[in-house]
DNA sequence: GCTTGATTCATACGAACGTTTGAATTAAGC
DNA sequence: GCTTAATTCAAACGTTCGTATGAATCAAGC
């Protein structure tokens, strides 16, 4: 085992570093193994030693960045579930708990963490049977978590309600932060994602609002 | 000028149907022109016979669906704020406006329609130098008429906050169609896209009472 | 029925891709 | 200082892609 001349595995975080970039930026497929060995001063042959292959470089991007962020939404779900000493969780709370940690990386990540949501709406909207297990197996416990609380915060609705209302509210934070430049393009340039808590603030006033809202035909399914 | 054996524009059409089923099965890189033209029938040289080029090709499979899309939007916001005589047309007239077309086309769509709000999806996903002018050419009016209608409705709210909360409800309706197979896992299939005006009310439940919300800190930016 | 213009088809080309290979390089162990 | 194992590197392989080409096919006009 030889200690590198660098940091140990400089050559892996570099790699991950400029694949999340041009992935983002460029898509999955339309980003060559050689554009990112380019950026991260690395030699082609790299990427195949210390990852095997194209696929698993793209699963390993995605994981280094969704095992913290869920992490951290689940201790933020504690903290709050903590603080309320048996009695549901204000909306508001449950809703900060999803959406700061995924805000946070966005907005302060260091290196390209920023450009990590880009690849989640990538990875959801480029369906591939690569990327299935993974946001299943990564994702369930949060969701189940969620909407359990959820479901305490909001006794009149239905479970599905809360299905949908989740799913509804996970739209409006990957939209938002994913495709911020939509926001900026629409509005000609004057709102933009500048803080964490300006952005956090609006995109839970709004769904929380959503969350609670009494609808005249409540539980039908259809 | 022949007339055609079967239908006129009977191939190109077919290209352009099967190009919709796979670009969003795929994605645009990922599915090959040979793929295409094998499903829809055609000869390989066909592609670039009616459109020029692959990149063309996904151009005219956009701009198909989004015209006429986004012009039966407008249309629905015309005949309300005509019902309406000059007063602001409500909220949630104003949403079904701006979700009942795709919604329809998902649900009620013949052919590959149903796959058009996928593809919309990826072609924010995917930045492109390529789709950005059409994105913005195809959305600009859509999106002032919009605006301007929800400020009259909402006369509380600054500017930036209809431009912050109508970037919310799309990314409510965009992920609540296009992924709606997420919304499917995450509930164990209880939860489905089944009928528009059960989907449309939903939609429009939560979002309306996003749009109305009486923020706390309302009208700051940041 | 020959001409004409539009479409279809089979084939081929060059480029770019992911992956493989084997030698060169590096640093640690004894 | 030699050995060993991990890593880096340059070069190449086979495949697949988008595109181009030219002949074949087709229907309509006169």
């Amino acid at each position: 085992m030889p200690i590198l001349t660098e940091a140990p595995g400089a050559t892996k975080g570099a790699i991950l570093d400029a694949a999340e970039r041009l992935f983002a930026a460029h898509g999955f497929r339309a980003t060559s193994l050689r554009a990112i060995t380019s950026e991260a001063e690395a030699n082609l042959g790299a990427v195949n030693y210390h990852f095997s292959s194209k696929d698993a470089l793209i699963l390993a991007v995605l994981r280094r960045r969704m095992q913290p962020m869920n992490a951290a939404r689940l201790a933020l779900l504690d903290q709050f579930e903590a603080d309320a000493a048996g009695k549901p969780v204000a909306v508001e709370k449950i809703l900060e708990a999803l959406f700061r940690p995924p805000v946070e990386l966005v907005v302060r990540g260091t290196k390209s963490g920023r450009f990590f949501v880009q690849l989640m709406a990538q990875a959801l909207a480029e369906p591939s049977e690569l990327l299935e297990p993974l946001i299943e197996e990564e994702f369930a416990e949060k969701n189940r978590r969620f909407h359990a609380a959820m479901r305490r915060a909001l006794p009149y609705l239905t479970s599905d309600d809360v299905h949908w209302r989740l799913h509804f509210a996970q739209g409006v934070f990957l939209h938002a932060v994913a495709h911020a430049n939509v926001l900026e393009l629409c509005s000609a340039g004057r709102c933009r994602i500048m803080t964490v808590e300006g952005t956090l603030r609006r995109m839970i006033a709004f769904c929380s609002a959503g969350m609670t809202a009494r609808d005249a035909q409540q539980g039908k399914t259809k």
